[in-house]
DNA sequence: TATGAATGAGCATTCATTCAT
DNA sequence: AATGAATGAATGCTCATTCAT
């Protein structure tokens, strides 16, 4: 469960909140509706209802807020999948089950979610450390499916890598094309598409 | 044949092209190796060698600019693509020859193609006309393979259009990882699964 | 009988007027409407359906522009008004008459009349060379009430040029109001208060 | 008494005033001898002696600085008016006392005064606050009339307005042709012309 | 006469950050 | 732990003017 409310619940502030919580929040919802450029300090603090320098007193600059964001944003989205996947244990069914919480993760978040595919496309260059977080999720997303690839059996370790990829490559296809059409259309057609990669490897 | 010069190529202006697209070249260079909101005007004019105001005699708008370099960006890539597979009929080699063009147009691009992926997540905003162009260019691209999904023989409609679903998320997919990545391994991998998903097509 | 046509008709494009009186005419209208310093070079040839350079051939600076478009509306002033009091001889008819021509003058220019009294606000710099247009402008109006005074009988000379200051101060008082308030109003008041002026000198 | 120096004192920063009260008195200065929108907000913050981001700090932009500029003139006139009136009591000397201290005012400001005149002059436009705050200031100073004129006894309640209305009317007269002729004399007419429009009202 | 293209200087405004309290 | 005030540098954009054709 998150410490964190949903980013995109009620904007009215909650003053259960810790400043840095309350900051994390406020940033979060902005940076995926407005995108991180294009969201200034001002805006936040206004937002957040805290001063600007109660802002540097937490965070020591934009850049390590928004480490702070993705690292946030990655927190909620793998307590939410684990919390989703209980109770399931076969790894196909786990993998269509990450496509069905995708989804759902993406519909909550008015298909503006995406944080770590967005932020590379804001930052590209490799030597900064938002752009380093970013790349770090997407490498525990790898893990993800890696790992439950390999718990499929019957199949060899080249087709479980080939399988794992294939994986990634729907799952970040459909989460970048929920957010061009905002719709889920493009998750539904990944899951389709991975129900077919699943069913073509027992196929024989 | 694109009126201009690849993106990439040396940094040195060159003095045989119009001012105007002196500007969009060196915009080009700028918003896909820094970003759009990391790149401001006078970076653009400086690298550019011309006057802030000749740039706002070409271009009404950074956003003008902005849209501008896209449509170029798809041109070349429409036109390389069609000059990458004259000669090639077969609608299936034609899907499998995109991927392979993809790969060398992201490595052309140093890993920072994927021009309308980035600019939505920069400006994720549906009333802004720089996303708007950057959704028309995606819809070119799911038009391109939902054609040669046509023409493919023997299979059902919706298999048709599940399969191009399924080749624009790949395609989609390792676009991004490329870019994240800095590599064109996705692009292989994508490859690799466009090859089984139209192998499993046929194996009825 | 003016060259020009009135500034607030029909803005579409006259054809048959000079390309020296089309600038003249949209400036004037630009100028009044939106102030001079808030009306830029490129509206004005814009809306005149000009070229840029095509100004500079007939004009060789904004300011000299600004200066035959006072010049202009002085002589708009001047014709109305001749025209306006034709057959009319007595000088405290004449007076009363300007009056009443005034009213009539602002309505037409919507409130936005009072060119010379506007330029001196926007450019206040005695050394300027629009400012010094305006002040001649301003000696015009002068002129023609000392002239009208002088011609009163049964006063003596001081009465005369206080009745022409008088008479002027009312003046530019009634229209500076009838711009701030938008209406014409003040030159009622003016009006009244002329007739009380005129009144007082004969009642003893 | 002002909390503000006089406007057209010394022009070395005087530390003892807070930072918004520099800009204030800045650009008062810069405003009345240059008009507003030949003033750049770049001339303020340089003879202000402050940086351009604390400007924007104290007011959200030009257009609220000039506000702010707009009521702080008349709070200087205001208050100095009353000073001035202090000990008068007959309405008739109060009237004539305020186109003594108009004339003192605007000698003080070197014949620049009149800034709600000359902002309605440069600023048209009846949906723009500053244009609204100079329409606010005039309705004051008609107030201040209206309210003399109506403690004047043995006349009608129409020649009360009557005068106000000429009054208003010598007084805005006035003060604009002091702006044009930079010298005071036209101040010097308008009382002439007061004291006889209060002689005519007791001839009967 | 007339124009398309180019320009240097300036515009108002916002940026992320810091400092004294 | 929190804040009001201040800042240098940069933002996107517009200004009146000029020049080669």
């Amino acid at each position: 469960m998150s410490t964190y409310q949903h980013t995109f619940a009620p904007m009215s502030p909650n003053n259960s909140l810790s400043v840095r919580d309350q900051i994390i929040q406020t940033a979060s919802r902005l940076f995926l509706t407005q995108g991180y450029n294009q969201t200034g300090i001002n805006q936040i603090i206004e937002e957040a209802g805290i001063a600007k320098a109660s802002l540097y007193y937490h965070f020591s600059s934009k850049e390590d807020l928004c480490v702070e964001y993705l690292r946030n944003r990655a927190k909620i989205w793998r307590e939410g999948l684990e919390n989703y996947l209980t109770n399931i244990t076969d790894p196909r069914e786990r993998i269509i089950g990450t496509f069905d919480y995708r989804k759902k993760f993406m519909e909550e978040s008015r298909f503006n979610g995406c944080s770590y595919i967005r932020i590379v496309s804001e930052i590209p260059q490799e030597d900064n450390k938002v752009h380093q977080q970013a790349v770090a999720i997407k490498e525990m997303h790898r893990a993800f499916f890696q790992e439950n690839a390999e718990q499929i059996e019957g199949i060899t370790a080249e087709e479980k890598t080939d399988l794992a990829n294939t994986l990634l490559l729907l799952f970040d296809g459909g989460s970048i094309e929920c957010m061009i059409y905002k719709n889920s259309e493009p998750l539904i057609d990944a899951k389709k598409a991975v129900i077919a990669a699943l069913k073509s490897l027992r196929s024989f």
